[in-house]
DNA sequence: GCGTATCCATACGCCACAGTATGGAGATTA
DNA sequence: TAATCTCCATACTGTGGCGTATGGATACGC
């Protein structure tokens, strides 16, 4: 009860070990069943561990989804788009990008995360951070490509929306087939 | 146990008020804070009864949600698109579909539905049927505004998508701001 | 007026899950 | 080797929600 607010910034031994392996857990189990499916029983379950073990390393559950939520965050923008190397040729560069949207590991996340962070209001705001940061860059593609900003602007909004509502409706297609449609609503908007 | 199975074809009396101030009670919840909300005693709740009177008109919650979920169906292709009057002109009658899809009272159900049907098998299916008779409605009218058989569908494809990602990203925005990028999508896919 | 069908209240058992209290095994340090 | 720290097991309470059993009330046919 003492010295509990300073030890949340301790980075020592192999704490971060287990902390890891109980995100990576509730994100499959996301990926699974939807937040739900994200419950400390479940998860101890698959992990061969008790209850002992979260309470010990997580305060309780609202705060552990919090930090699955920045740890999503995190790892969604440091795996894609901003750290690779794409063509040089904007145009191409942004066809390049839309074949990553969907053929991202994390993108499988997505609708999981969306569909649980509707009725969680900082958590929407994590979201919306992640969603403002993705546009923005696609946005700069489309200026890149030589669109005035209102044009870059429109477009951008309109490939990264089909993006996120193509998420829900063709999530069990083959990946195949989405990439192409992605690539074709990208060709689209390049022409002007 | 004898006479069940032929009971469910009945019509009669004032049941249809009951069974339906039920479902109209769930939609509600379902709008507040998605598929956890809609319980049986918290409806009960809301409707001043009691759960004797739930388990009287419905099996069980699984058959309850499933109902529902027909009874949003059939509600959101009964009240929308086809059965208006729309303008004359082909691309005006897009611009007012347009217009339609983020202003109609069921818009903001759809998030919500699609959250829940994510983890539910047959509902996905009833949310696809609902997708593909807008979308080919959708899909006409960019014909009609003289596009061609495959120009028609990409469009109308990237306009149905963006709504449906709209809804997750703008739903707390304002209505008006909303109709304007809505707006303003359509006039960008009727260019040539 | 009597029986029957309709609709709901009451009261219960059950289970899944969150969270707590406490002890204990193994490593680590003094 | 003794003391302490780290990590987890065990065992418990509490709560919320589903489903069921059963009885009561009102209306309705006869």
């Amino acid at each position: 009860m003492s010295t509990k607010g300073a030890a949340k910034s301790r980075e020592g031994a192999t704490e971060k070990q287990s902390r890891a392996s109980w995100l990576e857990a509730a994100l499959r189990a996301l990926a699974n069943g939807g937040i739900d499916k994200v419950s400390v029983e479940a998860l101890a379950r698959e992990l061969g561990v008790t209850k002992g073990s979260f309470y010990w390393h997580f305060r309780d559950r609202p705060a552990f989804l919090h930090e699955l939520l920045d740890y999503w965050a995190t790892k969604t923008t440091q795996t894609v788009i901003e750290n690779r190397s794409y063509p040089a040729d904007p145009a191409e560069r942004i066809r390049a990008v839309a074949d990553d949207i969907v053929r991202r590991d994390l993108a499988g996340m997505d609708p999981h995360i969306r569909a649980w962070t509707q009725y969680d209001a900082e958590g929407r705001d994590i979201v919306a951070r992640v969603d403002k940061r993705r546009f923005t860059f696609l946005r700069s593609l489309f200026s890149d490509a030589g669109f005035a900003a209102d044009e870059a602007a429109l477009r951008a909004r309109l490939l990264y929306h089909y993006a996120v509502g193509e998420q829900f409706n063709f999530a069990k297609e083959s990946p195949g087939k989405r990439r192409q449609r992605m690539r074709a609503q990208a060709d689209l908007l390049l022409r002007r």
